[in-house]
DNA sequence: ATTTGGATATCTGTATACAATTATGTTGAG
DNA sequence: CTCAACATAATTGTATACAGATATCCAAAT
């Protein structure tokens, strides 16, 4: 997309993830407009893209919002997420390379090193972005895209003890094995797993 | 979305799904809008969302495109497909109410006394549609609806032979009693393989 | 014949004006 | 005081104009 549009598109997803705008407020378009520095008509076309990544709605009286997942949603979208996660793992081990391998493998080492929250986050999604890309398969990589963005959405500044990024270490470790030694359904196990538990830790925070 | 808008995404799909724009073929926007009878704006809103649904592609010279999927893209649409259509029977059958199971039956019904394509293909889809809604999981359904949106796909039905017909029925018949039972592993099982051989019947046709 | 340059045409991106729709506030009747 | 009906404001939808980008074509040079 172009230069305007997608300065409109990257703005309002940082308010959505900042919380400058919360689940469940109205999105007027001039008011976004001002605040990206453009006009209503690229704001338009981001708000279309935002509801395609089920950040924003359109409701009937044909104003925007932002969605407001409940605990519902939040499981259903978690299973989705392991489920279509575990196909690109399972994927990624049928078609690994030594490169993609040693690639994992960096990041693990990585984290290891340090293993801080923010060092922790930023490879953690790394490390699934590698292996999304892996899969090779341009729908599943924006279908998971979009799923994704969505969990964040509420869990931005989630507390991951010692011990759970510990265990993540470990999964991940376990996966990257799984991947070298091209086993697709151990490497689905794993990490079908590994999301189911994120959603038991991100749980107990909600109640 | 508003009518000049929803005009123009409902008109191009059809253009798309009736082949008078073929795959890999530009899309024009100034074209489209004299075909759709609107101005440009409300036809950029549609092929935002067309190309949402992965019928349509922006490439990096800043042109749609008709998208034209490769062998390699159809199986990975076929697959996904399964996946996630096998998830919605599972939870359909989970969640299955008397009157679900009666709706199916009455879908059944009326295919079963008339089995030639056009009905069939009326009421496999309502068949189809009917599951995904008793799963209730909203994601699930758009993200399907995109899937099943491909043009290919429709394309597909129309390769049916009067036994490939037989045995969609008998399938279709087998997934209402594993959700009249709420076996939600034996409805994932019959509705992804279900969905594995329209791949091959379509596979056929292509060489 | 092939390539390069640039002029021209075509298409897309954005802003803006205005129309249509939906929300809000206010007044008056019961 | 409550509610309906209307007027007004706020917001979204669409068309259009123009600017910017990309493609196309043709002529001249090698």
């Amino acid at each position: 997309m172009s230069k305007a549009s997608d300065i409109a598109y990257e703005t309002i997803k940082s308010l959505i993830f900042d919380s400058e705008i919360r689940p469940g407020e109205q999105l007027k378009e001039e008011e976004l407009a001002e605040k990206c520095g453009v006009s209503r008509t690229p704001v338009r076309d981001a708000l279309v893209r935002l509801e395609a990544d089920f950040l924003v709605e359109k409701r009937e009286n044909q104003r925007s919002f932002v969605v407001d997942p409940g605990r519902e949603d939040i499981d259903e979208l978690f299973t989705l997420r392991a489920m279509l996660e575990g196909h690109a793992a399972a994927r990624a081990a049928e078609r690994a390379t030594p490169d993609l391998v040693a690639r994992l493998r960096e990041c693990l080492r990585l984290v290891e090193t340090d293993q801080s929250v923010p060092v922790f986050l930023e490879h953690n999604s790394k490390f699934h972005r590698l292996i999304l890309d892996a899969a090779g398969s341009s729908r599943l990589v924006s279908m998971l895209e979009r799923l994704i963005s969505q969990a964040v959405l509420h869990h931005t500044a989630n507390a991951y003890s010692p011990e759970q990024i510990g265990q993540s270490i470990r999964e991940h470790r376990e996966l990257v094995e799984a991947i070298d030694r091209g086993d697709a359904e151990w490497a689905r196990s794993v990490i079908s797993g590994h999301i189911r538990r994120a959603f038991h830790v991100y749980s107990e925070t909600l109640s």
